[in-house]
DNA sequence: ATCGTTTTTTGAATCTGGTTCAAAATATGC
DNA sequence: GCATATTTTGAACCAGATTCAAAAAACGAT
């Protein structure tokens, strides 16, 4: 009936405005001073309501994730749409990904640590999947790439999966960005915090996997173009 | 004075005997579950000796990884002692790597946690140096296999610093780990849990810097044979 | 050995902040 | 308008890290 549909949507806006406030709170003062009874203060709404919305605080830090999944994919569709090479799609994603990351530094802090145990654990079962759910189409969009360049021959896979080589592009994705967001590594080890290093193993990385046309990294102009190409083309920075 | 030196010597002891202590506590029942106080008691200790040791309960943790990265380090130390071609003796060090974690499942969820901002910011500054201070080893140890490469003409850097491209092999170790540790994620994308995952991208990786012999992974049994032999000269396993 | 002084240890009290739940408020259906 | 069901409230509860005043031990001079 209709009054359950209106009570419904309220729920859903509270929860939206839980949300919101959130990541205000968070952009403010780091994810770390969150308080959930100063939260629920700042909605007008008593503890126990926020209570009603998520098992625990962990709870809520990975719905937060999960709506910044959804920005994340997003651009991803905008780069499944993008009628481009297979080379230039994938690398696309890494660029994207590392401009979404430089812009949202609180994000990629957040995730690291929502991906710890301590975190996962206690978050509600549901949660925990709603967050793996959200992976799925980042991870369609990534596979459909691969499967893309194996269809259109610039890549052998020389019997790996699909899977697999999305994989290692992740992979080298996700320790990037751990590294570069631990205090002081990048410093004590003197590494310069750019993204072209990042860049430029990815394409060391495709470039090993065969995936054609391959970079030539004695050139750094021409990989710098390439860049500055997607970013424009897509729109990003 | 002869006193201060065993006064010294039974505060050292005392330390090891919390570190060790806590290592135990938490391959029993996992880090999440360690407590302060529980852990001075197992030691006949107060708790308020503990805090003589460690500013926090973030930074026994940091103390505890500290203490873990020597193992490494040790394990690396063989590895750089290795007589062997230099591609060889990087793909070793993942080999190594993936396999100390295989059995030290506690101290990767650890590692991932302490370098989460929640744990790095509560521990004090000389911890977090002394755990940086714990990388440069293993750091120099890495560049130093790139530069064997360099000068024995297995690895053109195309401009690339040394460090770079250790920097490369670290990340896609690193990313590995987090992915694989992170729970149900492998399971959701279907994704085999095996090393040999994380060695045919590694060694994609390293084609792809093209640091010669060049693995050829069109013949995977080429690949379970090199990694038994590194796992046979190296004793682990 | 004894006593005043300094250092170390102790663990109960404190504090923080997440979580709960009985009571109050509100909504619903008749 | 009333009885019942649902939702909200926020003070109480609780876990567990941290502190700190008091007690104990070590020290050193006599």
């Amino acid at each position: 009936m209709g009054t359950s549909e209106r009570k419904q949507r309220e729920r859903e806006e509270r929860e939206q405005l839980f949300l919101d406030t959130a990541e205000q709170l968070i952009a403010e003062e780091g994810f770390l001073q969150l308080q959930m009874a100063k939260l629920a203060k700042a909605c007008d709404y008593a503890t126990g309501t926020l209570y009603q919305h998520f098992s625990s605080k962990e709870d809520l830090l990975m719905a937060l994730m999960a709506r910044q999944s959804a920005l994340h994919l997003a651009l991803f569709e905008r780069i499944e749409q993008w009628q481009a090479p297979s080379r230039m799609r994938i690398f696309a994603i890494c660029v994207a990904e590392q401009d979404f990351n430089r812009r949202q530094a609180n994000y990629v802090k957040l995730s690291q640590y929502v991906m710890t145990e301590a975190v996962w654990e206690n978050a509600s079962e549901a949660r925990r999947q709603q967050l793996l759910q959200c992976g799925q189409p980042i991870c369609r969009i990534v596979s459909g790439i691969v499967q893309q360049a194996i269809d259109d021959g610039d890549l052998d896979p020389q019997g790996a999966s699909t899977m697999e080589l999305a994989y290692g592009t992740w992979a080298l994705c996700q320790g990037s960005h751990t590294l570069e967001h631990t205090q002081g590594l990048l410093e004590a080890f003197l590494i310069p915090r750019s993204p072209m290093t990042m860049y430029r193993n990815m394409n060391r990385l495709l470039n090993g996997m065969q995936w054609q046309p391959l970079q030539d990294l004695s050139q750094p102009e021409q990989l710098t173009r390439l860049v500055l190409q997607i970013e424009q083309q897509l729109d990003i920075a």
